[in-house]
DNA sequence: GACATATAGTTGTTTATGCAACTAAACAAA
DNA sequence: TTTGTTTAGTTGCATAAACAACTATATGTC
């Protein structure tokens, strides 16, 4: 039974991403322009961070969809921007809490502001109802692989 | 004029494109079960070449949106797994013409039929016309940035 | 309390990416 | 033919990903 809608070159972009690889670079571009000097990966994890501070390399993991030694080098690179710091836990010894220094929580307006630009960029010209169906259709593919 | 429709994590989701990530993770785990010791970056330059065969890196740059340095070094492994070989062209000495290897070409059925398998999980329960929607926005928002 | 197991994080290795700087061949203009 | 420019590909470097193997702490069970 397979019986899926993709033609040849369709099935490729699907599985490559290609819309998402582009905008990540687009939204790249954008911070080297604005002199941000981090990367799309390292954003993600501000991200989360933005939206909640002291979260653990775990619940990083889990938000960032990346396994834990990619957090664990994500976050070294962060402390060596001086943008996060890890503090040990003390109720669990095993925990690291990741924390937003002042600099890295400077970056949030900007940052947000950047993502948004890429954002619009992305989608000039797209109906609000298509971008609600494409916002469902990839989301079911996530759950179908989860 | 930011008003795109996407609210903080909807954004994080589209930017960073964790669908299409769990796809390509999804298709890795299917050649490893098939025994198929290839990358999915692998796969997408073999997937050209499939589709036709004698491609110059430069085609391969433009058929995977990868930069010249990613597609040398693509080559290089996939020369060391004997799936491909450069041949230097006769008419312009620049050019290396990228050809499959007999195990190159005999990988290709097995792989294609994963790669559908793997949109077939990927799309369960998703309607024909949503994918139509979906596949029009992600080809819109590539257009946009490219 | 002691032992097994689960959880949090780190380190090593291979593969891949993007950028900058480079070499070599082709082409174009004088 | 010489000089300058474009094109094709490679190399060096920093960052990142996935997997396996590891350490350290916590927890559950007898």
């Amino acid at each position: 039974m397979s019986n899926n809608q993709f033609k040849k070159g369709e099935l490729y972009s699907f599985i490559t991403g290609k819309a998402s690889t582009a905008i990540g670079r687009r939204l790249q571009k954008h911070f080297k322009q604005a002199s941000i000097e981090i990367t799309i990966e390292q954003w993600s994890v501000l991200y989360h961070l933005w939206k909640e501070d002291g979260l653990s390399q775990q619940q990083l993991c889990d938000a960032t969809f990346r396994d834990k030694p990619s957090i664990t080098r994500l976050v070294d690179n962060l402390e060596k921007l001086k943008l996060v710091k890890r503090n040990a836990s003390k109720e669990d010894r095993r925990i690291n809490m990741i924390v937003l220094t002042d600099e890295g929580r400077e970056l949030e307006e900007k940052c947000m502001a950047l993502a948004n630009t890429t954002l619009n960029e992305a989608l000039h010209g797209v109906t609000h109802g298509q971008i609600e169906i494409a916002k469902e259709v990839l989301q079911m593919v996530y759950d179908n692989l989860k």
